[in-house]
RNA sequence: GCCGGGGUGGUGAAAUCGGUAAACACAGCGGACUUAAAAUCCGCCGGCGAUCAAAAGCCUUGGGGGUUCGAGUCCCCUCCCCGGCACCA
C-alpha cells in the first residue's frame, strides 16, 4: 500500500479486474428484488461532455448503492446512434456517417469505462445497427396494421435553394442555415403515429406516477392540453360562398357564442384557399403566411395579421351573417383550423377586432365588473372572466356555467353543435427526409398502393455507402436500393425513401436492454422481470417529447400484447445542466464576439476573493467576463472531461460532480472545486494508511470483543459515536431522496470526526475508528468506487466492497440522557436550556421560565403564551 | 407569445413537518512546518456596529406585501435568469 494517493494505479487495478471478471453483468434472479437503473443513452457526438459524465455518475451512484443494499441491479448502456450530426459531419469532413458514428462510439465507450461505471456492457445497444432497428421496422408494421400509423399531408420547412427539408434548428431568422435562402412551408406526405388515440390515457396515467417530479407531470399535462368545450358549426352563407356547407370550429367558451362577431380561418384552411383563387391580395397574404418556419415559437411571437374574405357564414343560433377572415394566428393543426371570434371576451380577438375595426359585442358581465366592454380601452384580464350573460337573447341572465350547457343544448337541437373534448396534443409525424435514420419498411406500388415489406425481408437495411450532398434526399438517388418489385404483385415499385424520427429508437430502447440478444423476437419474458425501469435519469430538456413518446410506445406495445404494463419509468430524476463561466473579446468595429476558453483566462480578484477582472493567459490583455452559460461549443466554455480524468482520475471527477450541487440543480463548473475534491480523497487515503499501520493493530481481535467495547465507551467516545451515527442517519435519508451532494458532505463530516477522535483510551479510539472508517468507506463507495475498494481490502474489512452490506444506524448509539432546547422570546432566539430527554411539558416550561433572559423579558408578568416544540425549542410570548 | 422551473454569504451549497439561516466545501486572510516552494496542519471568515481590543445589539434567504407565537419554507404581487414549444438529441 502506497503512502501517497495514486489515483491512476488504483483505478487501473480495479478497472482491470472489472474488465476481466464482469461483476456488473447480471441475469434474472427471481429470489432477489430487482432494480433497473437507467440513464438516458447518449448520442455519439464524438466525445463525452460534462453533462454525460454528470448523468451517468448520478445513475452509477444509485446503482452501486442499491447493489450494496441487496438488489439485483441492472445498469445498461447504449448509443442513440441515428441523427443529423452524422450527416453534418459527412458534409463538413467527408467522413461517411456510419464510420463517423462507429468511431465516436468506440472512443466514448472507452471514456465510460475509464470513469468506472458499473455497467453491464454485455447488453450494449447501438440503434443504427440492423439487429436493433429491424424490430423497430417490425413494430412499425404492427402499428400500421392496427391503424396506429397512417399517412397524411404535413407541413415542413423547405429550403428552396438546397431543395431540402430543414429541421427547426436549421432555420435561423427565417433563413436556411447553409443556403441563407428564405424558408417556406411546404406540404408533403408523411407517416404519423396516432398518439392522440392515447391522449386521455397518457393524461390519466400521470396520476399513477408518484415517483415523477410534479414539474414534469405538469408540463406533460399542459402539453396534452385537454379542454372541454363545444364543437360549433356555422352554415355557409350560400350567397357569398356559392355553395352549401358548414364551417366547424371548436370553442372552450360556448357561453360567449352570442358575442361572436366574425370567424377566422387559418391560411391553409380550404375556405382561405378558395377565396384566394379570385383575390390576388389574399393569395399574397396566404403566401406571406407560408414564409418562415413551422416552429410554434415563431408563429406565436409574430405580429397578428389578417385579411377579410368576401365570404360570410350564418350564426348558428341567430342566423346573423358573420364575415370570414383569414388570420395568421389560427393554427391549422389545432382543432378545426378555424375559430369563432368573440372580441369582447378573448384577448387575441380583442386586439384583432381593434386593429381591423370589427364589432365588439359584450355578452358576459364578469363577476364583480360593472363597466362595459366596447373596445375603446385597452384589454383587461377580467374581460375574459366568467360571469352572467347579458344581451344574449334567451340566455340572458344565466351564469356562464348554465349557459355552457344551455347553448350546447340549443346547438344540438338545431344539429349545429355538441359538447366535445379537444386535446392540444397532435399526432406525431415520424417521417424524416434524411439519410441517417431507420428506413420506413414500406414499398409504394402504382397498382397496390402502400405495401408493407414482408417480415422475411426485414430488416430493410440502410445502405452505408452514399454521397451526402446536403441537397435532396440521398436515399432517393440510390436507384438500386429504391427500385424493387412490389411484394404483392411483383411489378416495379419504389421503396419509401424517408427514414424515421430518431425519437422512435429512444421510445423503446429501455425494453430491448432486457433482451438485447434475442434475434427471434423484439421482446421476451426477461422484459417482465426487469421492467418497468425503477429509476430513470436524464436531462430536463426531455421532460415532454421523449418521455411522452416512450409512455405512448409502452401503451401501444401493451395493446399489441407484447408487454403487460403501461408505464415504462416508475421513478424519474431530471438532472440539471452543467454550466461554466464565459469570457469573450469584442471586435470594436463589427461587434463580433470571440469566445475564450476559461482554461486560457486568469481571474484577478479583490481582497475578498471576488473576481474583478480577467486577462488572457497568453497575451495578458483583458477579456470580458460574460456570465454563466450552459457548456457549449459556441460559447467555448466547455471543460473536457478527458482532461479532468487525465489530471485527477475518475474518482475525483465523480466526487466533484456529486458534491458540487444536488442532482436536479444546475452545476457550476469550478476548477478550484475539483482541487478540493481531490484533496479530500487524498485525506481519505492518508487516513486509510494511518488506520492500517497504526490503528488496526490496536483493535481487539474478535468481532464480539469489538462490539462489547463499543457498548462500553466512555462519555467523550460515546458522544463521538453518536455524532457518527447521526451523520450516517442523515446520509441514509439523503440517499433515499437521491440528494447525493449531502451524502458526499456526510462522508467529509465523518472523516473530520475520525481525524479528531478524543485522546486517551487507545483501544476505544481503535474500536470507534474501525466502525467509523468502515461506515465511511461504504457510504463513499458508490461515489468513488476505485479508491474505496482498495482501501476496504487493504484495511482488512473484506474481500470486496461492491457487495458489502450497506451500513445501518445503531439506535443505541443515538440515545442520550439530556438534550438542549432553544429558548425563544417572541420568536427570537435568546438562549438554550438543557433538559432530560424524557422531560414532560410542565418540567420544560418551568425550566424555561426560570431562564434569566426570560425572567428579564417578563419583568414579573405572566407569559401570554408558551409554545413547546418537542425536542427542538420553546417560544415564550411576552 | 404560451407552458415549466430557479434566485440563500466573495463562490458552490445546507437547513426532516413552518421551529437556532449559512452544515459541508471552495476562494480569501492570518499562523505553524520549511533554507525556500509545494504539500500538509491550525485559526478566522454574511452585513451593520462601537472600539486599543472585545462584547452586547440590530439587520439579512432577488424586491414589495400578507398569514403565523414563529416564514428561506405557505399565500398574493413584482423583477431577473434558465428549460421546453412538436424536424437538435
Amino acid at each position: 500500500m502506497k503512502e501517497k494517493y495514486d489515483a491512476f494505479s488504483i483505478e487501473q487495478t480495479v478497472q482491470n479486474e472489472w474488465e476481466a471478471t464482469h461483476p456488473f453483468a447480471v441475469t434474472e434472479d427471481p429470489t432477489r428484488p430487482k432494480f433497473y437503473c437507467l440513464s438516458m443513452f447518449p448520442y455519439p457526438s464524438g466525445k463525452l461532455h460534462m453533462g454525460h459524465v454528470r448523468n451517468y455518475t448520478i445513475g452509477d451512484v444509485l446503482a452501486r448503492a442499491k447493489r450494496m443494499q441487496g438488489f439485483n441491479v441492472l445498469q445498461p448502456m447504449g448509443w442513440d446512434a441515428f441523427g443529423m450530426p452524422a450527416e453534418n459531419a459527412a458534409l463538413q469532413n467527408g467522413v461517411p456517417p456510419a464510420q463517423w458514428t462507429y468511431s465516436n462510439i468506440a472512443y466514448m465507450k472507452g471514456q465510460l469505462k475509464r470513469l468506472g461505471f458499473a455497467i453491464d456492457w454485455q447488453r450494449e445497444l447501438t440503434t443504427c445497427r440492423p439487429e436493433y432497428y429491424r424490430w423497430e421496422q417490425w413494430l412499425f408494421k404492427r402499428l400500421y396494421q392496427k391503424r396506429l400509423i397512417y399517412r397524411k399531408m404535413g407541413w415542413v420547412n423547405w429550403d428552396p435553394v438546397d431543395q431540402t427539408v430543414l429541421a427547426n434548428e436549421q432555420v435561423i431568422d427565417g433563413r436556411g442555415w447553409r443556403s441563407g435562402a428564405l424558408v417556406e412551408k411546404r406540404e408533403i406526405p408523411m407517416y404519423y403515429m396516432r398518439i392522440t388515440a392515447y391522449a386521455e390515457e397518457l393524461l390519466q396515467g400521470l396520476e399513477t406516477l408518484p415517483g415523477w417530479p410534479e414539474q414534469v407531470k405538469r408540463m406533460q399535462a399542459n402539453w396534452i392540453g385537454k379542454s372541454v368545450g363545444a364543437e360549433v358549426r356555422f352554415p355557409y352563407d350560400e350567397g357569398s360562398i356559392g355553395e352549401s356547407g358548414v364551417l366547424t370550429v371548436f370553442t372552450t367558451r360556448p357561453d360567449t357564442l352570442m358575442g361572436a362577431t366574425y370567424v377566422a380561418v387559418a391560411a391553409e384552411h380550404p375556405l382561405a384557399t378558395k377565396a384566394a383563387q379570385n383575390d390576388p391580395q389574399l393569395a399574397e397574404f396566404i403566401a406571406e403566411c407560408r414564409r418562415g418556419s413551422v416552429a410554434e415559437a415563431d408563429l406565436a411571437t409574430m405580429e397578428k395579421k389578417g385579411m377579410p374574405t368576401p365570404y360570410f357564414v350564418r350564426h348558428p343560433l341567430t342566423g346573423e351573417k358573420l364575415p370570414v377572415w383569414v388570420a395568421n394566428y389560427v393554427v391549422m393543426a389545432y382543432g378545426e383550423g378555424a375559430v369563432m371570434a368573440v372580441p369582447a371576451h378573448d384577448e387575441r380577438d380583442y386586439a384583432f377586432a381593434q386593429k381591423y375595426r370589427l364589432p365588439i359585442r359584450q355578452v358576459i358581465r364578469p363577476e364583480g365588473f360593472t363597466g362595459t366592454i366596447d373596445g375603446r380601452g385597452p384589454w383587461e384580464e377580467r374581460f375574459a372572466a366568467k360571469g352572467r350573460l347579458v344581451d344574449s337573447g334567451p340566455f340572458t341572465g344565466l351564469t356562464s356555467e348554465q349557459a355552457f350547457s344551455a347553448i350546447i343544448a340549443a346547438l344540438a337541437e338545431k344539429g349545429l353543435g355538441q359538447q366535445r373534448v379537444q386535446y392540444r396534443l397532435r399526432d406525431w409525424g415520424i417521417s424524416r427526409q434524411r439519410y441517417w435514420g431507420c428506413p420506413i419498411p414500406v414499398i409504394h406500388c402504382d397498382h397496390c398502393g402502400e405495401v408493407l415489406v414482408p417480415d422475411e425481408q426485414l430488416p430493410v437495411v440502410l445502405p452505408e455507402s452514399v454521397a451526402i450532398t446536403g441537397r435532396g434526399s440521398p436515399l432517393a438517388e440510390l436507384a438500386d436500393w429504391v427500385n424493387v418489385p412490389c411484394p404483392e404483385c411483383g411489378r416495379p415499385a419504389r421503396r419509401e425513401t424517408d427514414t424515421m424520427d430518431t425519437f422512435v429508437e429512444s421510445s423503446w430502447y429501455f425494453l430491448r436492454y432486457c433482451c438485447p440478444d434475442n434475434d427471434q423476437a423484439m421482446v421476451d419474458d426477461r422484459v417482465k422481470y426487469w421492467m418497468p425501469v425503477d429509476q430513470y435519469i436524464g436531462g430536463i430538456e426531455h421532460a415532454i417529447l421523449h418521455l411522452l413518446y416512450s409512455r405512448f410506445f409502452t401503451r401501444a406495445m401493451r395493446d399489441l400484447g407484447l408487454i403487460p404494463f403501461s408505464e415504462p419509468f416508475t421513478n424519474l430524476l431530471t438532472q440539471g445542466m452543467v454550466v461554466a463561466e464565459t469570457f469573450y473579446r469584442e471586435e470594436p468595429t463589427t461587434g463580433k464576439k470571440t469566445w475564450i476558453n476559461p482554461a486560457d483566462v486568469i481571474l484577478e480578484r479583490d481582497s475578498k476573493g471576488r473576481p474583478i477582472s480577467a486577462v488572457h493567459r497568453v497575451d495578458g490583455k483583458p477579456v470580458t467576463i460574460g456570465g454563466l452559460e450552459k457548456m457549449s461549443k459556441s460559447k467555448n466554455n466547455g471543460v473536457d472531461p478527458q482532461a479532468l480524468i487525465d489530471q485527477y482520475g475518475a474518482d475525483t471527477a465523480r466526487f466533484f460532480i456529486i458534491f458540487a450541487a444536488p442532482p436536479e440543480a444546475q452545476l457550476e463548473w469550478s476548477d478550484a472545486g475539483v482541487e478540493g475534491a481531490h484533496r479530500f480523497l487524498r485525506r481519505v487515503w492518508a487516513f486509510g494508511v494511518r488506520y492500517r499501520n497504526e490503528i488496526a493493530p490496536q483493535l481487539p481481535t474478535t468481532a464480539e470483543a469489538r462490539s462489547a467495547a463499543l457498548r462500553q465507551l466512555s462519555a467523550p467516545f460515546a458522544a463521538a459515536r453518536r455524532e457518527l451515527h447521526l451523520i450516517l442517519e442523515q446520509a441514509n435519508r439523503d440517499l433515499a431522496k437521491l440528494q447525493f451532494n449531502t451524502v458526499a458532505a456526510a462522508t467529509m463530516k465523518m472523516l473530520n470526526l475520525l481525524e479528531r477522535l478524543p485522546d486517551g483510551d487507545a483501544s476505544a479510539r481503535a474500536v470507534l475508528a474501525h466502525e467509523g472508517f468502515s461506515i465511511l468507506l461504504r457510504v463513499l463507495a458508490p461515489i468513488t468506487p476505485h479508491l474505496t475498494e482498495i482501501l476496504w481490502r487493504e484495511c482488512g474489512f473484506g474481500a470486496t466492497l461492491r457487495d458489502a452490506p450497506w451500513p445501518e444506524v445503531d439506535p443505541a448509539a443515538l440515545a442520550v440522557a439530556e438534550i438542549e432546547l432553544i429558548v425563544q422570546i417572541n420568536g427570537k432566539t435568546r438562549g438554550k436550556v438543557t433538559v432530560p430527554t424524557d422531560a414532560d411539558e410542565p418540567t420544560i416550561r418551568k425550566r424555561v421560565l426560570a431562564h434569566e433572559l426570560v425572567q428579564a423579558a417578563l419583568e414579573g408578568t405572566e407569559p401570554r403564551r408558551v409554545i413547546i416544540v418537542p425536542g427542538r425549542l420553546v417560544n415564550v410570548v411576552v
